[in-house]
DNA sequence: TTGCTTGCAAATGATTTGCACTGCT
DNA sequence: AGCAGTGCAAATCATTTGCAAGCAA
């Protein structure tokens, strides 16, 4: 019960996903490990950037020293990205070459992130306009993160 | 040797920034004390923000406890944001009733922060992608942040 | 059998908090 | 007086690390 019910399509994409992964890793002399996949796995399906007690909850068998190590590891690889925003835990989701180019909501309240995509032509500009000012002051960019920041739909609700 | 060597029209901006503060201070019965005051106007002379450390080293006599304390009145007053990107320090800034809205180039290799300002209408573009994207999952907006990420000029050199 | 992995327990370190004292108002 | 602010020391708590044992090439 667990890769079933999916639709032929996804199953490709998971298998392409894991091979691409495994590749990442064995360019750093590391090894794709049970434990490995089952975090890319459970960031795949959650579509959106997990906290580390969120992704335990997924996963009742985590150790949280492996699992961090491990989330250390892909970080190093570009396999996964660490988000950080005030709040107690850092969030993680796939990097960009696995997943589309996005960005998030952010909720001040409960610190629930989503993820949401712009205009081509929006990024386009952005991208342009920080690249701009990066060269002024001799910045080498590597990747922009836009995040918009407010309530959740549920925590907007719970305010009455 | 504090205030002086500054240009007249400077002079008064810090007073009305003083006297803003002050105020928004008072709205929440705090007050307006000379350690709050330090911690402002090193914020507001930096020009970009700043982690406790760094704060720290600009005003030698500033207990962590006291600082961290009044820089969480603050920051509840809306008189400066925390700022957390990977990295071991929250970084402050003022806000943006108090500062121009801007963005930030921040180093992945230091930490370093610093400002940027985009076009007016790059910025609006921005905001209506984000706004409409809220929408969808009702999501309720207060602000965006973006930052773009990459190696300042000086941790590029050091790369040799 | 060499070297990457794992998981437990212990350490780290930025930030927060308890408490007694100071100082406005 | 009465309550906000201060600073020291101690507590928190997410994350990291040491180490001995497990596992794959």
């Amino acid at each position: 019960m667990d890769q079933t019910a999916e639709p032929e399509s996804s199953r490709t994409k998971q298998q392409e996903l894991h091979e691409a992964v495994d590749w990442h890793l064995a360019l750093q002399d590391s090894r794709y490990t049970k434990g490995r996949r089952r975090l890319v796995q459970v960031l795949s399906d959650a579509g959106r950037p997990l906290t580390l007690p969120e992704i335990a909850s997924h996963r009742a068998d985590l150790p949280q020293s492996s699992a961090y190590r491990n989330l250390d590891v892909l970080e190093r690889a570009g396999v996964i990205r660490r988000i950080t925003h005030s709040g107690d835990h850092a969030y993680f989701e796939l990097a960009e070459p696995f997943v589309d180019h996005h960005h998030h909501l952010v909720c001040i309240e409960c610190g629930q992130m989503e993820d949401i995509h712009l205009d081509e032509d929006v990024e386009q500009l952005v991208d342009t306009g920080l690249r701009r000012a990066a060269e002024r002051v001799g910045f080498t960019p590597l990747h922009h993160s836009l995040d918009l920041h407010g309530y959740c739909a549920e925590c907007e609700a719970d305010m009455e």
